[in-house]
DNA sequence: ATAGGTTCCGTACCACAATACGGAGTCAAG
DNA sequence: CTTGACTCCGTATTGTGGTACGGAACCTAT
């Protein structure tokens, strides 16, 4: 008989996926990851839901929210493509708002710091693009 | 004596620049926009806490959390031009990697969209991208 | 067999960016 | 001069995605 694998536990499963053991659990509560019957009292996951584990970050890479991921995942069960393909879809909208977005802030960012990097008299162009007189608003953020 | 301007009070400031009064009061809060002494017992807004207001959404626009959007206020009394610098050059930067990430995910769930869309046999390819059995985890998401 | 590391479980807490709520005061129109 | 909308203020709650904590049970190496 082979030598066994060492038996994915919990911590193995965390390492594999990159994430902690927290995460798991947390992914495990919301319904993202199956909790798979324990096999004793300890449970024992496998290269299944390594994937699984990669799946809901790569999907999360992707901009899909937990509550997305979890519709997905659920969608993978009921075959319902056309479903999947609205999700993406959309997804995919909302992506290209979010380029366009970022790349005009490219843009106005950059050419501003070229702005103010090339002078340095007078206020900062970076930040006189509101070019109103500023009352003193000096308290620290967040004075816990 | 023309007619005097209606007085712009929190809810004009808020619809001007598209936000709520809460939100209005919150920036206060956070130390983000000056309040301004009241003349009588409610305060009065101009003009520069429009621009105020817009330049904090735009910033959040570009990215910059409310945090770094208060220390670039508070930059801006300071004339440290170098730090504002520094701080937008950082912005840039993970704007750039943003972009890099929403691009190749675009990217991959075009591809998968595509793939998804002809065929319509077998589990959808955008959920078999993770192409493991998949073990009933159906729980409600937030199951409240 | 016992010590030390893991696991399991529930609950609590964190940061972020708001949003909601309730009460007291105030302002403006009818 | 009352009524209704609006303001001010503090505190509480929301949603999102986790992270931390503490105790009990358990598993493994010595």
């Amino acid at each position: 008989m082979p030598k066994a694998a060492p038996a994915m536990t919990i911590a193995r499963l965390a390492e594999a996926g990159s994430v902690g053991v927290e995460t798991i659990r947390f992914y495990q509560r919301k319904g993202l990851m199956p909790v798979p019957a324990a096999a004793g009292s300890v449970r024992h996951y496998t290269d299944a839901d390594i994937k699984h584990l990669r799946f809901i970050r790569s999907a999360q890479r992707a901009g899909f929210s937990l509550k997305e991921i979890a519709e997905l995942l659920s969608l993978n069960a009921s075959h319902d493509r056309l479903r999947v393909q609205a999700i993406t879809r959309s997804r995919l909208a909302a992506i290209d708002t979010q380029m366009a977005e970022l790349s005009a802030a490219r843009t106005a960012l950059s050419g501003l710091l070229d702005e103010c990097a090339q002078g340095h008299d007078g206020p900062c162009p970076i930040i006189a693009t509101f070019d109103a007189a500023v009352p003193a608003c000096h308290q620290p953020f967040e004075p816990k």
